[in-house]
RNA sequence: GCCCAGAUGGCGGAAUCGGUAGACGCGUCGGACUCAAAAUCCGAUGGUAGCGAUACUGUGAGGGUUCAAGUCCCUCUCUGGGCACCA
């Protein structure tokens, strides 16, 4: 039977959402701040999934434990709510995406109430308000005057079947993912973000905030930053030279040809008439490739002559010229120098194409390029000398002739900005007919999303917004037609500060009071899915350090602490997801268990950074669990025992359980923390009599991740109000030293006995307790007839005899 | 292919400044209560051998360092996340 969940659990929530009991009081500055943060959802049509829960959860609990600690918490909630599936849905159904959007997101809402978080819904944006995205347009704006936002063209999937540009992810082989049409890579006009401006800055901030190690190394590798030199090639019979960018300019001497990207604006001039067709024809095959496709080293690497040479500049041998599809244009200056003996695609490439191979560092390359370092030979000056002594002594060599110098390169590229799509936030921007570009003045903002007959794409490449109605679209001013920009901004954008508008959401004047912004940021506690490791994360930081500069933040970094959680699977270990089945809704768990115990399973069954399957009767174990302490509170049984005294063989146990979960929680480790919980309630189910004091920090420890129990508990022991009021319970240090300790004996690493001794003992008492340990009977029969070699003991944890 | 993680009983996991592997829970088995069942309470539970004390064995695979390795080093396998227009 157990505790009448749905009952308790409602009560709470009416006098939560009545008393707008989490509303922060957001100019309180009297008490310390706390900022925890949600990574925002989507508002898909299926609702939450129990993977949200998870996330969603783990931040509210330690917002919980943190108000009762005294600190002023803000615990804020919205939605991302532009995106592809809504504007699918309207194109299907032609209708404006906005109603598909606001009715998700109601269903949203609903759930996120029902599980009880303690989101202050004041505080609600969404990406897709107006008064929201305002201020989205007036960040680009200002990228824009700062000429962090130009046009350029980049390539884009266009599918000439369905007649619109795909996400990569509607590519699937070079095919459209719906229908299977041919995909080509195709320029196209875009507005594109100078994140690289940033990249030294953005390098140097991960130095200052506490991340997961491997986000902090992802994003160091995704910027890429590389020390090198930059070698010029000379073309013969052209003025023109070749850049070549390479960190390996030891290798130099062992260059015998070079590879330009197929799309180097140099192919055209630098092809000759005989080589044309070819060039041509493979220009167009590497088209269609992705750029994952061409740089998998796996496959095979092809690429054709294009009729010139150049000539190495450090040793003045003619080289031939190739354009190859693994030679990107986007990294370094599109052109690698090809070293095959020292550099494993260049090796592979060479044999194919039987091309000469110079080796100039000893070492092994007769089935494989030899890509250490090492001594060089066959390099005239540099012969004999090491790696960074060779690179040194050619680049000054470069330098000397002209023909080089040092180079520090990024793989970072420029954020491609802008979007074939509706429902999206406009671009602020307006052209003329020759081609300049004038903004859209500050005050005309927000620019609204224009009502529209249909949101199908063009056919011709063009956005639908290009079908907008004419008084949106044409737009005079001081007597000139001006046309507005019609590609939307990607969903990265409202994304990239959101953070920042909860601190006063409903500004009309600015992005927020800069007397908040300055005491709210950053985000103290910034939780959600490492699938956002890099560019979300990347993206926010970039536009926080922008605004930094620009004067508005003070901070110059948005997240301080993150953490990531893991995915939830389905039973099956598959990802979940509608079509495999596996998927289940937290609605249906809180109809069986109820929210406090989905809450509590979900933070009970592994670290929270975990992937984990779901377990079907995890719920139900943990609705258990909530009973069995429920039962204390409430069956005369275990009331009789209850007591205002303290017991003594209980003090260590509830001291430690206090400092178990409060250092637990803090660091998200909800489920060792519970784990102490549950060993205190088996105490205390053992336990002669009850004390009070117990049964208060019990429900204080299990409140912040069962909210609706935790109140009801502690109004069952007869307190008034909310349970947050009451201070979370201290640790009485004193109850938690001299407690005595387990040594371990070992003999040649083997357990064979356990003795207990007395904590933190001195080097006397040591000696005592190797005395002890080697009388040991058990040990004995281990050291025997043997020769001790040598007695170890660390301190509180083990003896260590060693025998021969 | 590149970058980043992970692999521990039947299951989820605990233990990482190297120090008693398997905390806690699920499941299973046994007991109490009950006419019976459910619920509840109590107990057992890595594997092998043994009535038992106990012994051996055991943290994806193979090597290595150490008095001592789930933890450190090398090589490998598999799984997951990301790869710039999914969010």
């Amino acid at each position: 039977m157990g505790y009448d969940f749905e009952a308790i659990e409602r009560k709470w929530e009416k006098e939560w959402e009545e008393n707008d009991t989490y509303a922060t009081n957001i100019r309180d500055f009297s008490k310390p701040k706390f900022y925890v943060l949600d990574m925002f959802p989507y508002p898909s049509a299926v609702g939450l999934h129990v993977g949200h829960v998870e996330g969603y959860t783990a931040t509210d609990a330690l917002s919980r434990m943190k108000r009762a600690q005294g600190y002023n918490v803000l615990h804020p909630i919205g939605y991302d709510a532009f995106g592809l599936p809504a504007e699918q849905f309207a194109i299907k159904n032609n209708q404006n995406p906005a109603i598909y959007t606001d009715q998700n997101i109601d269903n949203f809402r609903r759930q996120l109430k029902r599980l009880g978080f303690s989101y202050d819904w004041n505080r609600e944006v969404k990406t897709t308000d107006p008064s929201y995205y305002k201020w989205t347009q007036d960040i680009f704006l200002r990228l824009y005057e700062k000429g962090l936002a130009y046009e350029d063209y980049r390539l884009v999937n266009w599918c000439p079947a369905l007649g619109t540009v795909l996400a990569n992810e509607e590519v699937i082989d070079g095919k459209s993912e719906r229908g299977g049409f041919p995909v080509e890579r195709r320029p196209m006009k875009q507005w594109v973000l100078k994140i690289t401006a940033y990249a030294e800055k953005l390098l140097d901030g991960l130095n200052t905030i506490d991340w997961p190690a491997s986000t902090l190394t992802m994003q160091k590798n995704w910027i890429g930053k590389s020390k090198g030199t930059v070698c010029i090639f000379s073309v013969v019979d052209h003025e023109e030279n070749i850049e070549v960018f390479t960190t390996r300019a030891d290798t130099l001497f062992g260059c015998t040809y070079v590879v330009l990207a197929p799309e180097h604006p140099l192919v055209k001039k630098l092809t000759t008439k005989e080589q044309e067709k070819a060039v041509e024809e493979y220009q167009k095959i590497v088209a269609s490739k992705s750029d994952l496709d061409r740089t998998d080293a796996s496959k095979e690497k092809t690429g054709v002559f294009i009729g010139s040479y150049a000539i190495n500049p450090i040793n003045g041998k003619k080289v031939p010229i190739y354009i190859g599809d693994y030679v990107l244009a986007t990294y370094g200056s599109g052109a690698v120098m090809a070293v095959p003996c020292h550099d494993q695609r260049d090796y592979d490439f060479a044999k194919k194409h039987g091309l000469e191979m110079i080796q100039v560092i000893e070492g092994d390359v007769s089935t494989a390029a030899f890509e250490e370092v090492g001594v060089h030979i066959n390099s005239s000056f540099i012969n004999g000398m090491h790696n960074e002594e060779a690179k040194k002594a050619i680049t000054d060599k470069l330098i000397e002739l002209n023909k080089g110098r040092y180079q520090i390169n990024y793989k970072l590229r420029d954020w491609l900005f802008s979007r074939q799509r509706y429902w999206g936030e406009p671009i602020p921007i307006l052209h003329d007919e020759e081609g300049n570009t004038y903004p859209v003045p500050y005050q005309d903002l927000p620019l609204k999303l224009p009502e529209m007959e249909d949101y199908k794409p063009t056919g011709d490449g063009r956005p639908p917004l290009s079908k907008a109605p004419k008084a949106w679209l044409y737009v005079n001013v001081d007597g000139k037609k001006l046309e507005r920009e019609t590609n939307t901004m990607p969903q990265w954008a409202g994304s990239s500060w959101y953070y920042a508008r909860y601190i006063d959401p409903h500004n009309e004047n600015a992005i927020g009071e800069k007397e908040l912004l300055d005491h709210w940021l950053p985000v103290d506690v910034y939780v959600g899915g490492a699938e956002h490791a890099v560019l979300h994360l990347l993206y926010a930081r970039f536009w926080h350090k922008f605004l930094h500069d620009e004067g508005i933040f003070k901070s110059s970094e948005p997240f301080q602490k993150l953490f990531h959680q893991g995915l939830i699977l389905g039973a099956d270990g598959q990802k979940m997801s509608k079509s495999a089945g596996n998927a289940v809704s937290p609605d249906d768990v809180i109809k069986e268990y109820g929210a406090d115990a989905l809450r509590f399973y979900e933070m009970f069954k592994g670290p929270v950074d975990q992937s984990m399957p779901w377990s079907p009767d995890g719920p139900k174990g943990a609705k258990t669990f909530l009973d069995r302490v429920y039962r204390l509170y409430s069956e005369d049984t275990y009331k009789a025992k209850w007591t205002d005294e303290d017991v003594k063989e209980l003090e260590y146990i509830y001291n430690y359980t206090i400092k178990k979960c409060t250092e637990d929680y803090e660091i998200l480790h909800f489920n060792t923390g519970l784990a102490q919980i549950m060993i205190l309630v088996n105490e205390l189910y053992k336990a002669e009599k009850l004390p009070k004091k117990i049964l208060l920090a019990l429900a204080q420890l299990l409140a912040p991740v069962v909210p609706h129990l935790g109140q009801e508990l502690y109004t069952l022991l007869n307190n008034k109000g909310m349970i947050e009021e009451t201070p979370w319970p201290k640790v009485n240090e004193a109850a938690l030293s001299n407690q005595p300790v387990t040594y371990a004996i070992q003999v040649n690493g083997k357990v064979r006995d356990t003795i207990d001794f007395e904590k933190d003992a001195s080097e006397d008492k040591i000696e005592e307790l190797k005395q002890l340990a080697l009388a040991s009977e058990k040990v004995k029969n281990f050291t025997e007839g043997k020769t001790i070699v040598k007695v170890i003991v660390v301190k509180n944890k083990i003896v260590s005899i060693v025998v021969k």
